[in-house]
DNA sequence: TAATGTTACTCTGCATTACAGAGTAGATCA
DNA sequence: TGATCTACTCTGTAATGCAGAGTAACATTA
């Protein structure tokens, strides 16, 4: 058993457009839908997909809002979501830095 | 236009299994079927497949050894991977603000 | 030395994931 | 008030991920 064997990389995260969603997330706090797909630069239902994954996995929560103007949802990162990014970034760091 | 939208994560190393195999090459310089097996903890056909799409980008070569004993084949980088690895890092810790 | 096991893969099929584009509901605009 | 736009959502398809069965070559044990 070495160093590296025990090293998981969260599937939820370790995708690219889900990877760079919690990125965003963890910089800004919150986003809007147009946020999200201004930067990454997806498709919409590309961009929901990811989303919806982010939600069931419990990593992100919504928060609409109607009745002034347009109704409009937020995204950000639930506090297991914000500890899973850690965790990942830790995990990251530990298996790309390693001298076996 | 802001830090993290021009980043791209490569999708071929971006990905659990072989973001492992490909920091494992890079630290091994090179490696057996069986060593990757004991390593990453997947099934064989799985790692199977995961070598396969990485030579098929051209970010693995491999090396079939026959007449003297069992055949064996051996993984290790290309040149081209040894670069596509060094720029996904390079995207990683600009997305992520990393130090490594 | 025949039978049994082991290693080192490869192949196949199914389940899950990723993605684009069409669809929809509620504003806002001319 | 009809057209447009924004902010999503839904659906179908292509691509990916994965497990387990299959195979060929060698090693071991009876």
């Amino acid at each position: 058993m070495d160093a590296t064997s025990a090293i998981e990389l969260d599937s939820i995260l370790h995708q690219p457009v889900r990877t760079r969603i919690a990125a965003f997330l963890v910089a800004r706090g919150e986003a809007t839908f147009s946020d999200l797909k201004k930067e990454m630069q997806v498709t919409d239902g590309n961009l929901d997909a990811h989303l919806k994954k982010l939600v069931a996995a419990g990593y992100v929560k919504t928060n609409k809002q109607t009745g002034q103007g347009r109704p409009q949802t937020t995204y950000r990162l639930t506090r297991p979501g914000q500890s899973a990014f850690e965790n990942y970034l830790e995990a990251l760091k530990r298996l790309l830095s390693l001298r076996f």
